[in-house]
DNA sequence: CATCCGTGGTA
DNA sequence: TTACCAAGGAT
């Protein structure tokens, strides 16, 4: 785009993000802290999800030290339903690493932010422009989406190395007054107005700018490669009963669900039982025999990369003392303890499953 | 580079 | 029901 386009741009659209934004609770704050834990709930989340959260998340640590200091199990708990959850993970490390090294005191440029457990080169820029006007475009989905119809960028959003590209656009057309308000700005109008699907391309303020939108193509951007369809994975768990009490254990840091807690259980091997599997795993993975007491049912659920199909049983304890293979740690809990950890979302769907059963769980 | 990482909303 | 999408980061 020309520089004097490129001026005529950013002033369209500044105009209309100052009219039009949404007043969020991120937004009602400079607290740098404030601006980096809303950044990183948004991550791949949408705003309505978050809103609640953040403001649960922000009362209970309103600073850098207060977050520092609590245990990483309470931030799960708190983090519980968002998903990702080495987001949180990382920010309670990065809010140590800044209370030992730093004071609490975020850092306000890009370099010093990078090295941060989390913060990205996404989170960097946005956090850099927002919290301390420095210059930097922020690239997530919104901003991709926008100039890709904007400027007809034809290389793939959901390609790695189309990255640099869309970076350099959206620096070249950065507002330098207050770069903070200007990547705001385009991540708004990604999310109202340049949507992915049904666009409003009728009341959008840059209209007259877009390419894609000049040349009637705008439904055939942003161009997307394609991903295979993702598997289904046969799981089997295992509530086991012992003196009114039922065991989890706690799931390795690292991956899926790290820090969580789950009913023992695992893959169904193909030509296997799903009781059979659930009972070799138990075995495995606690040490302990178990008498079969029933099933409890069914449940479906999706992950980014595979969808499960698990079915629930309960069982007794018969033998042997808990001796774990992988897991953390592990407790017997009553119905009402249950519920004080963080527990993945297939876990409240097997909390429907027990209700009725002589192990009563506790909403939340 | 691509893959792994959660969940809820939407067409 | 499926598939895509959402203020990405770590590996």
């Amino acid at each position: 785009m020309e520089a004097t386009a490129a001026a005529a741009f950013r002033e369209c659209l500044v105009r209309w993000y100052l009219e039009h934004r949404r007043k969020l609770p991120w937004r009602q704050t400079v607290d740098p802290f404030g601006i980096w834990v809303s950044e990183v709930m948004l991550q791949q989340t949408q705003v309505d999800t978050v809103i609640p959260y953040y403001r649960r998340f922000m009362a209970r640590f309103p600073t850098v030290g207060r977050l520092a200091e609590a245990d990483l199990q309470e931030v799960l708990k708190l983090w519980e339903g968002l998903g990702y959850y080495a987001r949180a993970r990382n920010l309670h490390r990065a809010a140590r690493q800044l209370a030992a090294d730093n004071h609490g005191i975020l850092p306000d440029d890009v370099i010093a932010l990078r090295r941060l457990a989390g913060i990205g080169r996404y989170i960097a820029a946005a956090v850099a422009s927002i919290a301390f006007g420095r210059p930097h475009a922020v690239v997530d989905g919104n901003v991709k989406r926008v100039l890709a119809r904007l400027s007809l960028i034809n290389a793939p959003v959901n390609r790695a190395d189309a990255y640099p590209l869309f970076e350099k656009e959206a620096q070249s057309l950065l507002d330098l007054k207050d770069p903070g308000r200007f990547n705001q700005a385009v991540m708004e109008l990604g999310a109202l107005v340049c949507r992915p699907k049904r666009p409003h391309c009728d009341a959008c303020p840059v209209a007259a700018f877009c390419r894609a939108y000049l040349t009637g193509q705008v439904s055939t951007y942003p161009k997307r490669v394609c991903k295979p369809p993702i598997p289904t994975r046969a799981m089997a768990a295992g509530v086991i009963q012992r003196g009114g009490r039922v065991l989890i254990l706690q799931i390795p840091l690292e991956g899926l669900l790290g820090g969580f807690w789950e009913f023992p259980g695992g893959a169904v091997e193909a030509g296997e039982s799903s009781e059979a599997s659930c009972i070799r795993h138990i075995r495995k993975k606690t040490g302990l025999s178990v008498d079969t007491c029933g099933h409890l049912g069914r449940i479906r659920h999706a992950y980014t990369h595979f969808k499960v199909l698990a079915d629930l049983f309960i069982f007794r304890w018969r033998s042997g003392s808990v001796c774990l293979d992988d897991h953390l740690d592990h407790r017997w809990v009553g119905p009402e303890e249950l519920t004080q950890y963080p527990l993945p979302k297939t876990h409240h769907k097997f909390m429907s499953l027990l209700v009725g059963q002589d192990f009563r769980i506790q909403r939340p």
